[in-house]
DNA sequence: CGAATGTCAGTATGACTGACATTC
DNA sequence: CGAATGTCAGTCATACTGACATTC
């Protein structure tokens, strides 16, 4: 490893960094690596770790009703799914008695990797949480739909 | 094209969607694809952009410094570099008096290119503050900085 | 038929790590 | 020498568009 993960930056002065954009980057790209070392261990990626997610609250959702949920495509979630099979921490039907949606669930494997995963998980959103102010939360998490509303026209 | 963008998610209930985390990626998803957008008129990829800003405020920065200045790897930035410099916005000596680094500066064309890009990236920063209500913007940018370094440890 | 679905393929972006030479 | 730098190479994760067959 010649190349230590880039963490800290020089000097100040007026900026870009005065910019929103720049912040909320910031902050995304913070926890993005965050997230990812907390999932390497439990050998899941954020998408994976995602999907197991909403499937252990709405089991039989198909892959184009995953890819709704989570707004990505249709091919990009059949990529993750094929990971989820190959771990075996999913299963779908090959045939099903009516259309060509198949339902997805999960594993009891899947769901031991998704309630150990969680316990990471949630370590890290709680050490976000705790660099908030008091009142600061729900105001936040305010401001981050009106920030994707207003972007998605 | 037969797969239109993903934007719209159904149903509601308890989800995943409640994660601060979750939030925090929908916003910044949908800055990006914003930022994407207004950067493709002008031909320029977002971290070319913020490339281009940093250098239009301090001149002469070697590429490990840009590196630095962005959180990204020496690597990275040599990848942005050179597409910049094949498009002429950006020149670096190919020697220099003293050391390894070659201090980057913009070009007369990269300066106009900047300028132009600038009217459309500020357009989406306004709609993004203009989405929040009053006096939220001050606190929101400290509750990024708050989040990012919280997690970074 | 038309709309939704699953899936194969190709492509692009942005980032990483490893390795090595150069230079003070 | 050791630290910083520039750079070549390979890899990975993510997500896209296009195309096509399947199924009601």
């Amino acid at each position: 490893m010649e190349n230590a993960r880039p963490t800290e930056a020089p000097h100040s002065a007026k900026d870009v960094t005065d910019h929103v954009g720049y912040r909320l980057k910031r902050a995304h790209a913070a926890l993005r690596s965050a997230m990812d070392k907390a999932l390497r261990a439990h050998e899941l990626t954020v998408p994976q770790y995602s999907c197991l997610e909403i499937l252990a609250l709405r089991p039989d959702l198909s892959n184009a009703e995953l890819a709704r949920a989570t707004f990505v495509t249709r091919q990009s979630m059949n990529v993750v799914l094929r990971g989820l099979q190959d771990a075996g921490l999913t299963t779908r039907p090959d045939t099903v008695d009516h259309g060509r949606a198949r339902p997805v669930r999960l594993t009891d494997e899947g769901r031991r990797r998704l309630r150990a995963a969680q316990a990471s998980v949630y370590a890290v959103e709680a050490r976000m949480v705790r660099a908030l102010p008091g009142q600061r939360l729900a105001e936040l998490l305010e401001d981050f739909d009106r920030i994707a509303q207003a972007l998605d026209e």
